[in-house]
DNA sequence: CATGTTTCCTGACAGC
DNA sequence: TGCTGTCAGGAAACAT
């Protein structure tokens, strides 16, 4: 599933690929409505948009796009997208054969396609006139260490649930919650306002390193994430908790236990976290 | 407001 | 083989 590093890698192959590309024009599967916009909001805003940049914000990406047509003068609009569970967003060749499930089409005029596929259909669509799309949260790599420890303060709920909550943090979903807190040791059940300032400060340092570890590697490739080309990621193999239930600790050998919290399988080494 | 619960959706997988 | 049932999971909507 597409988190922060993987949407990065993402939105940076996009960016290289379709930065300066013009949408000519915009197809929208019919199905149920799986946007947020509206579909002929969207294509009204697509059609005829320059894409200026790709990048991510939290989980989204966002394509910023200059608007030819001068109507009302300021074309400074954005197409956001989250992918959900399942979502990828292709860049293809107009002959590439059509994916199942594939929900939106926008043709560029370097002759290439932008194809949004999403099984699961949890992705979401939209635009927006927003200057500067923010996003629900606080960007985990640059957040300070003090920042990061106020966003916890008074908090009653587990410290995993607070990192997968993205009006706090945005962009950190169940890998790197998981493996942020075994790296920093702490038992992801804690109650997050009861966690010292040294721990928190751990969890800081923890959970940065790891997404940019992460992004180096090209994001984790658990379910069907691929990038903007279509190639997994490597980090994966990197885990130490995720998807590790039963299996030895790496560090202690002790079996890698879990539990759902907040509604998601949590993984940690009972032995390295307290 | 903070937190917990339900819902959406399909592929994968277990069990018969 | 093929059917049925169960489950995962991000985030919005709803309930408490």
């Amino acid at each position: 599933m597409p988190e922060l590093p993987e949407v990065e890698t993402i939105a940076r192959g996009l960016d290289k690929r379709v930065r300066g590309d013009v949408i000519e024009s915009v197809w929208l599967g019919k199905h149920r409505e799986p946007l947020k916009s509206s579909a002929p909001e969207i294509a009204a805003v697509l059609r005829g948009a320059r894409i200026s940049q790709v990048r991510r914000v939290g989980k989204h990406i966002v394509f910023d796009l200059e608007s030819k047509s001068s109507r009302n003068g300021r074309g400074q609009r954005q197409w956001i997208v989250h992918l959900g569970m399942t979502g990828q967003m292709l860049v293809t060749s107009p002959e590439a054969e059509l994916q199942k499930h594939t929900h939106a089409i926008a043709s560029l005029s370097s002759g290439r396609e932008l194809r949004f596929v999403d099984a699961r259909r949890f992705g979401r669509l939209s635009v927006t006139n927003e200057q500067g799309f923010a996003g629900p949260g606080t960007e985990p790599l640059t957040v300070t260490a003090d920042d990061f420890a106020k966003l916890f303060h008074g908090r009653k709920t587990s410290i995993k649930a607070a990192l997968l909550n993205q009006k706090l943090l945005h962009g950190v979903g169940n890998i790197y919650a998981d493996e942020s807190l075994f790296r920093a040791g702490i038992r992801p059940r804690r109650q997050a306002g009861r966690l010292t300032r040294v721990e928190l400060d751990r969890l800081h340092a923890s959970l940065k390193e790891v997404l940019k570890e992460a992004i180096k590697l090209g994001g984790s490739s658990v379910s069907d994430y691929v990038d903007a080309e279509g190639r997994a990621g490597f980090f994966q193999l990197q885990h130490r908790v995720y998807l590790r239930t039963g299996q030895p600790c790496l560090v202690c050998k002790t079996p890698i236990k879990r539990l759902v919290l907040g509604g998601r399988g949590t993984h940690y080494c009972p032995q390295c976290q307290s």
